[in-house]
DNA sequence: GTCTATACATAGATAGAC
DNA sequence: GTCTATCTATGTATAGAC
């Protein structure tokens, strides 16, 4: 089970038209607007226009009017999607870390050995994030506008992923695959370079790094570690 | 040559009055206010509080009326330290990038190999990002704020580091002390590394890492790599 | 379902008394 | 130098025609 990225792209059919279709059927009932087609036409761009002024300027400083604007949708428009800039956000919020966190459940899956479980998630989390940078990037920039409550709930997502590497990790351990002491600070690493990959994409770019060079290097980079006296 | 945190934290004198006195010194022909001790206190509080609303809220969601409320000043008040929000904005933002990189640069000085000074410059950065941990966050998660040629400028300090790492790594390359084919990879890593210290201090603080440990955990890191076949 | 026009609240900024 | 009161612009949100 080779995995590379042209694959995972592939096989990735996942669009924003299907994130949408999902959010309209679960919350049709709730909704003002009763024609399946361009709901999810209009959810769609609004979205995507969220997504791209937000990850631009902050979310805050994107006004409603901008959103009309940018979107095509008139101001009464977009309120038939949303009942305040507040519920907007959260929508795009939620939908962002239900998608990312199921298609990341569903992917980091059972491997023959340790080190390609570690390899398999460090690459499915960067092909991830290749396709839905703007996801991950304003869930990353923008928890501020979440109240303290659903901030704890961001933390916990942060954890989440972090803990998939450690429970690896410790597992390697124990079959004495691996070598380290610091099995979680390792973990806390391999989440900040996967995570530094979508951040500053714009370095990345300008440099011509392929997210498979990325994804090797990050991979180097923590083996040395982990099987340090063992080559 | 030992450094350690304590030591550092010590001989670091730097206070956020010393930085408003700097500032208003520098710029008081432009001023309204004249009365030195009254600007320093007043620019020092203002600063410290914006850094602190922002780093909770953000830039944009603070309104004067926050500012004022939350450090005492009244509206009126506020606009004799400064002509409009964006430049209070600018001011903090130009303060904070200059004493940061002033500071670096000084510090990230003359040791006697290599090792030492990559070693050297990781722990500074740390532990300046441990003092000043709430101006690095700001200049990190605001960098929004800026204009397009202004965004060009912040890009490049982020650069301007890296490169300190990748200097010192291509020369211990040469001299064959280091061996690697990634060292702007790696530079960029450790990059990543010392950022996730500032923006994620709610996760080491609450494990209890100090910096010390988190400093030695990305020596032993980096080092693992660049001296890989070598041990 | 979508538009335009408009209400209402809050933001940034200034004037003038003390 | 600092305050309160106020102006003006802009933002969010709604009403009602089409």
């Amino acid at each position: 089970m080779k995995l590379n990225f042209e694959k995972f792209k592939k096989d990735f059919s996942l669009s924003l038209e299907d994130i949408s279709r999902e959010y309209f059927i679960r919350n049709k009932d709730n909704m003002s607007i009763k024609k399946e087609s361009t709901a999810i036409k209009n959810l769609a761009t609004i979205i995507q226009t969220t997504l791209s002024i937000s990850n631009d300027r902050g979310f805050q400083a994107m006004s409603l009017r901008d959103l009309s604007k940018e979107s095509g949708l008139s101001l009464g428009a977009l309120y038939s999607y949303f009942s305040s800039k507040e519920e907007l956000f959260r929508i795009i919020h939620n939908i962002g870390m239900d998608t990312i966190t199921n298609v990341l459940v569903q992917n980091i899956a059972h491997c023959n050995t340790l080190e390609e479980k570690l390899r398999h998630g460090i690459k499915i989390h960067l092909y991830l994030s290749e396709l839905m940078g703007d996801w991950f990037y304003f869930l990353y920039m923008e928890t501020k506008n979440l109240s303290k409550e659903e901030r704890k709930l961001s933390l916990q997502a942060e954890l989440y992923t972090e803990n998939i590497f450690a429970e690896i990790i410790q597992e390697g351990i124990k079959k004495k695959i691996f070598q380290t002491k610091n099995a979680l600070l390792i973990s806390s690493a391999i989440k900040a370079l996967l995570q530094d990959w979508y951040l500053k994409r714009w370095k990345y770019l300008s440099r011509k790094i392929t997210v498979e060079e990325y994804a090797e290097f990050v991979i180097e980079f923590v083996e040395a570690n982990l099987l340090k006296n063992k080559k």
